[in-house]
DNA sequence: CCTTTCAAATTACAATTGTAAATTATACTT
DNA sequence: AAGTATAATTTACAATTGTAATTTGAAAGG
């Protein structure tokens, strides 16, 4: 899996969203958001495609339209894996509890999980 | 909150573990577990030490016996929300729908968990 | 076609991180 | 007290990352 910095990642996420966007769409988001420069926002376009996570697929005039390579899911279950790992020694389990314990997740989200799984099953 | 790395994260893991625990402790443990030369594990210490997040509590000769100074358990759920921050816009239950989606958890997993959030209510 | 503009690409640079070698200082041995 | 072993501390160094300025090259206007 490629690997994407946190900075990075933000970018990816936008052209996330979109499908497709545009480097202009992405700088004018960001420039906004996290009051980036555009400099530095087009470094993180530069580096996201030189890894391959993003794919200049047209171009109009001097501009480029990116689409992400990575998959989005992929990505996020990746990552989520990976600090179930890091933390909770690969126990998702663990996780959810210490969720529970700290009040992040009660019963009641619990249900609400269960049903709609039950209604997808269904 | 304390920032701490991935490579000093293993070390802090060891002490987390024993509550008190000699340099030669972890050592011995990060240097089988994790292949590392010793003198890595000691810049370790230190840079734990330096940060604040365990703290030299004796010395026996010229050895000292650390505690940790951050709790396991508060590091842990800032790390998790963070990621749920990250890639899951917050959303708790966005993740815990990526496990069911990604069949890292399932309707059993998760009556298994009511059963004991019941039984610890009661 | 030549010039200008402006998107893209390249270069920069300090901080952090993983990894470890070199140096220092201190507890023990003789 | 002097010498030695060795734990601790300091220094090192390349790669990565966040952040951006500088340079280049190609599209568009005259």
């Amino acid at each position: 899996m490629i690997k994407v910095t946190d900075a990075e990642l933000e970018v990816l996420k936008i052209i996330w969203e979109k499908e497709k966007t545009t480097s202009f769409d992405i700088i004018d988001i960001l420039k906004e958001k996290k009051e980036w420069n555009e400099s530095t926002i087009r470094t993180l376009i530069n580096r996201l495609s030189k890894k391959g996570a993003i794919i200049p697929v047209e171009k109009n005039g001097k501009t480029y339209t990116y689409k992400a390579n990575i998959s989005k899911d992929e990505y996020v279950i990746e990552e989520s894996r990976s600090l179930v790992k890091k933390l909770y020694n690969g126990s998702l389990k663990n996780m959810l509890l210490n969720f529970v314990k700290q009040k992040d997740l009660n019963k009641e989200d619990i249900q609400e999980l269960m049903d709609l799984i039950d209604k997808e099953d269904k």
